[in-house]
DNA sequence: TCAAAAGTGTTCGACCTACACCCATGC
DNA sequence: GCATGGGTGTAGGTCGAACACTTTTGA
């Protein structure tokens, strides 16, 4: 049996923080060394006979206390393999985002951190959120297992664009903006939402409308 | 030290028969248990502190005789870790395509297997497949890196249509056939595609146009 | 000269973008 | 009422699919 790199099961756990209308990533204080005391995405070692999806849902757990009952969809973001990402030796990570449910809330040694300013985490980390943010973008809107979860059971039109504009800016490479003129109109012929009719809280003008899934 | 499932770097080698007009992936007959004597996809046990994409040169140069200087391009796949896939025990694989010069020619183990044809691998190969001639598909048309080698520095528009129709017949999702009535104006507005002024070996009609790369 | 294959002309409609203007709200 | 912010109407432009027709080839 040859020796084999560690695997480590990363996750970037993305919510959405409607009160204060920023999209965050929920990461942990890490315990132990290297980089102990440093924020990072929750990651564990993948266990032999332990799917990914396991090991996901256990990183969420134990590294920044999200049950398995606040995590809806997951999807793959890639592998990283970057040599000395881990000054511990050769590793691999296998990552993937999760949307957290927005009623979770931090604690612990958990903090969500807006999108905007994530950097500066320890490995590969940086490189890895924003390519995260990308993936999700992506199936924003041709996915309803990620919108909803992501925006909640009814959501406004300018979430709508907070949600697509912060993700755009973080992804690598940059998507673009929405621009609020037309959202209505796009969501308006999108098969899986539809327009409930009511009103959303004024941000300083005319209120917005509420849409929700299906 | 936790125990860690073995992960093995699987390659999914695309290659364009010119002559037989058809596009193949290349496949090695086993030498061992499991699964001995039939034909699978090349892979390799990645080595603690070698990269992806030197193990997936490694399984290629290997399990199908394939060398570094007959493959072009290669691209990210995804993670796979289907309980079962390997009766040896808990596997991860991290799969790749490549991109194998047409002017290669398979000898020993290996056989080159039209895109179509490629079923009742063992493992999970089936399905690896045909994710990965997905991958590939998407790539065709935005990505000259993936383009040239598949197509070689020149082609005639039917040599696209081939490509293209084939790949998309086997993804999965299924894309979408090219009409051949429009592939020469798309090409001709390719920017890294020329037309050389050429004419390609009529197939029964009107002779096609040679393009070239740049 | 005929059928088959490839290329070209052209049209149609979907869609995206942008701009202008209208509506609702808080102050 | 007035500034602010969201929604709607509408006009252009781009793009791609589709169809008919022409050109080139082998038989």
């Amino acid at each position: 049996m040859p020796s084999q790199p560690l695997v480590s099961i990363d996750v970037v756990p993305f919510r959405y923080n409607r009160a204060g209308g920023v999209v965050e990533v929920v990461l942990g204080r890490r315990q132990f060394e290297p980089a102990a005391g440093a924020l990072a995405l929750p990651g564990v070692l993948l266990l032999s006979g332990e799917r990914i999806h396991e090991a996901a849902a256990r990183a969420l757990k134990s590294k920044v206390g999200v049950p398995g009952t606040r995590v809806a969809a997951t999807g793959e973001v890639g592998a990283f393999d970057t040599p000395g990402r881990d000054p511990r030796g050769p590793t691999l990570s296998v990552t993937r985002f999760a949307i957290v449910d927005e009623h979770w809330v931090p604690h612990g040694n958990a903090e969500a951190i807006a999108i905007a300013h994530v950097k500066g985490l320890p490995f590969d980390h940086d490189n890895i959120a924003r390519l995260a943010a990308r993936r999700v973008l992506e199936k924003l809107w041709t996915d309803e297992a990620i919108a909803k979860p992501l925006l909640g059971a009814t959501f406004d039109t300018v979430d709508a664009a907070i949600v697509n504009d912060q993700l755009a800016a973080a992804a690598i490479p940059p998507g673009a903006p929405l621009s609020t003129a037309n959202l209505a109109r796009t969501l308006a012929k999108t098969e899986w939402v539809t327009d409930t009719g009511e009103l959303g809280a004024s941000r300083g003008g005319r209120r917005p409308k509420v849409w929700q899934f299906r």
